[in-house]
DNA sequence: CTAATTCCTAAACCTAACTTTAGGTCAAGG
DNA sequence: CCTTGACCTAAAGTTAGGTTTAGGAATTAG
């Protein structure tokens, strides 16, 4: 089959096509190039474009998920085990994240409030728990976007 | 008295020097000057830029931070009392980033395994949900880190 | 009084994740 | 055949949250 269009990718995602672009410089998709030079892609990356979307929401960086991917069968399609497989280390990332931030939140309620909020003692400035809940990576610290 | 220069501010918060003059320039602190023209901070600066650095780690953005700032008293130093309202608010909002996170986990475990990862059926790619798991703002999606 | 710090401003640079722009090519419809 | 729309590349622009650099001026130590 003739495979799809750049086009029709982003229409089936969601994506803007400049999007699709990045992440092919990126390394998420791989395209192959029809006569006239233009990308066509795999329906199964709808899927793999989907779950870069999703992963995304869970605050994982392109680089990481791209680490994800290419654990995926590189010859066939990706079956629903391949995917599955994926799932559960995803998972284990999300419960630490949780967890992480539930002891903030804990710490929190002692801290702020009584005043203590100087560096030296408050276990909300711990350090260490800076670090777990950042994650690794340079700078934008944990820098989601609350609801506020 | 005298005032704090920023470089004592620095070393009392662990701020860089060139950090603390950039929150100035986004409204989180607002020193005097001296007459050499160089600035002079209250003590009670210390705790504003320790609350800084805290709601940056809960995900807030400077603005989000300046506004809550923007509620202390404007004439006095701020009373333990004064810090413990904004931590209610601030509170709130955490419970809300959790519970949103809690509830992706869970959609996650039935989902990304089952093979439904195509966009139209997917409960985790419901549009509600990444809004809300997003919050206000363009781009960086919820982009924090996660921990692997 | 002088040298070494510290401080000042303004402007340029940095990353991540994209979008926009400019200038040109390919493909499909009439 | 020709026009329109989709596609191509490369490079520059965008935002957040800073850092770095350049070229001076103020402060402090000796």
């Amino acid at each position: 089959m003739a495979g799809l269009s750049i086009g029709a990718l982003a229409e089936r995602t969601g994506l803007a096509v400049s999007a699709i672009r990045y992440y092919e410089a990126q390394g998420l998709v791989h395209p192959w190039r029809n006569a006239g030079g233009q990308r066509r892609f795999h329906r199964a990356d709808i899927r793999r474009l989907s779950f870069v979307m999703i992963a995304q929401q869970f605050g994982f960086t392109l680089p990481q998920i791209r680490e994800q991917l290419d654990q995926l069968p590189g010859g066939r399609t990706p079956t629903a085990e391949d995917w599955k497989k994926i799932s559960v280390t995803f998972r284990g990332y999300l419960d630490q994240r949780i967890a992480t931030l539930q002891k903030l939140r804990d710490d929190l309620d002692g801290c702020i409030g009584c005043g203590c909020l100087s560096l030296a003692q408050c276990r909300l400035y711990n350090p260490d728990d800076a670090a777990a809940a950042k994650g690794p990576g340079p700078r934008f610290l944990m820098g989601d976007k609350p609801l506020g």
